[in-house]
DNA sequence: GAGTGGTCTAGACCACTGA
DNA sequence: CAGTGGTCTAGACCACTCA
C-alpha cells in the first residue's frame, strides 16, 4: 500500500553531525528526524529506515540511534511495531502541554503579554497551601495574584503561593519577566508539576477582570511545580478564559 | 541534611526477579522502585542508591537499571541530578492522565458505569470530521453520541466519530462493554491520543442531559485517537461535569 | 579527588511480523 | 524465512557537584 512506502532519509539530513561538541548524538538525530516530519520530507504514513541499518549509515552504534526515535515516540510523531517497522503517525501535529509558564506560552505565540500585579502580600499557610508546599499549617508564604493580558487583552488571573524565601522577591520583576522566569534567576529549576484542570463559573470579580459577562465559564488549572531536588517551590490556582486559552496533550500508550 | 538521608532499598524487594519471564527486567524493578515509593518505604526527599552500585548488587547491567530509574523519572516520581544523586519528589502523588476510555477511569475509581446510547448514526464527514480522521469530505462515518453515568449520576455527554468500518458494530456492545473494548475486540490498538481540554457553558439540552442548572460550566475535551499503524480511528468532542471529573496531568522537564 | 549521573559503543539473543 | 523492533550485557569516557 501506498501508506506503507519505504522512504530513506536524505544523507545531507545527517552530514554535519558534531562528534565534540556538548549537544548529545542521539538529541541532534532526534532533532534532524523531526525536522523531518515536520516539514513533511518524511510523509505521514511512510516508513522510516529500521534502527540497524540507520546506525550503520550515520556510524552511531544502534542504542544511540534508537534512543533518538524513542524519543520522537514519546512526543506521539512514530509508532513502532516489532516485526514491521517505524511509521509517521497521521494527522497534523500540535504543540503539546509543556513545563512552561503562561508568560512563555504567549510570547511563544507572538502576542504580546502584559501583567497586572492584584496581590503581594506574605501571608500564612492554610491546611491546603501547607499541604501543596510540603510546609507547617502557618508558616510564612509568598501570596501574590496577577492578572494576565495578551495584547492588552485579559487571559487568566493567576494567583500562587511561594515558600517564604520568595518574599524577597521585587515585585517589579514579577511584572517584568514572570514568575518562572524570576525563579529562575534565583537558582530554582523546575523539573516536575502536577496540574488538575478543570472549570467553573467566574465569580463576579473574575468576570470583572477577564471582561466577561457574569457567570461565564472559566478554564482553571491547579498546579504543584517542584524543583530539581524534589522540594515544592510554588502552588497555584489559576483560571482562564476558554475562548483565549486551552491545554493540549498528547498521549502515547507505552 | 535529614531530606538527603541515604536509604538503602531492601534487599528482600529484589530476590524474585524472573529473569527468563516474559516481563522485561527493567521493567519489574521499576515496579518495584515505584512501589517502594508509594508505600513509603523510601520516603519523600530521600536519596536512591546510585545506579552503579544497585546494579552490581542486582546483578544487572548498568543500561538496564538506568531504564528502569528513567521511567520513573519520567514518572515524576523521581529526579535526577548530576554529581548529585536521585531523589523522591516531594508531595503526594496523584494518578496522570493516561491513554484509557472514560468508561475504564470510572472503573478504577469503584463506580459503576453505565451508558445511555443517544444517537447512533451513519453521516457524511463534514469538514471537521473530515480533517481529524483523515478521510475525504462527504465520506461516511459512524456517528454516535452517548450519556455517560457513575452511579446512575450523569457525568459526561461523549459524541464520537468512526471510520466507516466501524458501521457494523453493535450499539448493544457499545453500551455494555464502551467504545475503546469494543475497538480493541476489533484488533485496534490506541497508540497516541492528541487531546485538547477547554470550557464552555452548557446548552440548554446538555444542561437537561447531565442534570446541571442551564448556562453551567462544563469542561470540555476534542480527541483525536491513531492505532499503532498511526491512522486516525476516532474523533470525538467529550463535555464533563467539572465537579464529578478533571485532568491530572504530570509533567517532566527533560 | 571521590562520587554521581549522562552519554556512547559493539556486540548479543529474542519475539514478532509478513512473505 | 528474512527483517523488524525489544531487551540486555560489560564495559568506557565525560561533566558535574561536593567536600
Amino acid at each position: 500500500m501506498a501508506e506503507s512506502e519505504e522512504k530513506v532519509l536524505p544523507m545531507g539530513l545527517f552530514m554535519d553531525l558534531e562528534r565534540s561538541g556538548p549537544i548529545p548524538l542521539y538529541f541532534q538525530v532526534s532533532q534532524r528526524i523531526e525536522k523531518a516530519i515536520l516539514n513533511g520530507e518524511l510523509p505521514v504514513g511512510s516508513r522510516l529506515e529500521n534502527e540497524v541499518g540507520l546506525a550503520q549509515r550515520l556510524g552511531l552504534s544502534r542504542p544511540t540511534v534508537r534512543r533518538a526515535i524513542q524519543d520522537i515516540v514519546d512526543k506521539g510523531l512514530l509508532v513502532r511495531r516489532r516485526g514491521i517497522g517505524t511509521q509517521v503517525v497521521h494527522g497534523q501535529v500540535t504543540r503539546k502541554v509543556e513545563l512552561t509558564s503562561l508568560h512563555d506560552d504567549l510570547t511563544n505565540t507572538m502576542k504580546t503579554p502584559s501583567t497586572h500585579l492584584l496581590t503581594f502580600e506574605s501571608v500564612a499557610a492554610d491546611d491546603t497551601v501547607a499541604e501543596k508546599l510540603s510546609v507547617v499549617l502557618g508558616t510564612p508564604t509568598l501570596h501574590i495574584r496577577r492578572l494576565r493580558l495578551a495584547d492588552d487583552v485579559p487571559v487568566a488571573v493567576m494567583e500562587n503561593w511561594l515558600p517564604e524565601e520568595f518574599l524577597t522577591i521585587a515585585p517589579d520583576d514579577l511584572v517584568t519577566y514572570g514568575l518562572y522566569q524570576v525563579m529562575r534567576a534565583r537558582g530554582i529549576t523546575l523539573r516536575v508539576a502536577r496540574q488538575r484542570i478543570s472549570a467553573r463559573k467566574s465569580t463576579p470579580e473574575e468576570a470583572g477582570l477577564l471582561d466577561v459577562e457574569k457567570n461565564a465559564a472559566l478554564l482553571t488549572m491547579d498546579r504543584t511545580a517542584f524543583d530539581n531536588s524534589g522540594r515544592a517551590v510554588e502552588f497555584g490556582h489559576h483560571c482562564y478564559r476558554p475562548d483565549l486559552y486551552s491545554f493540549e496533550v498528547t498521549l502515547v500508550e507505552k
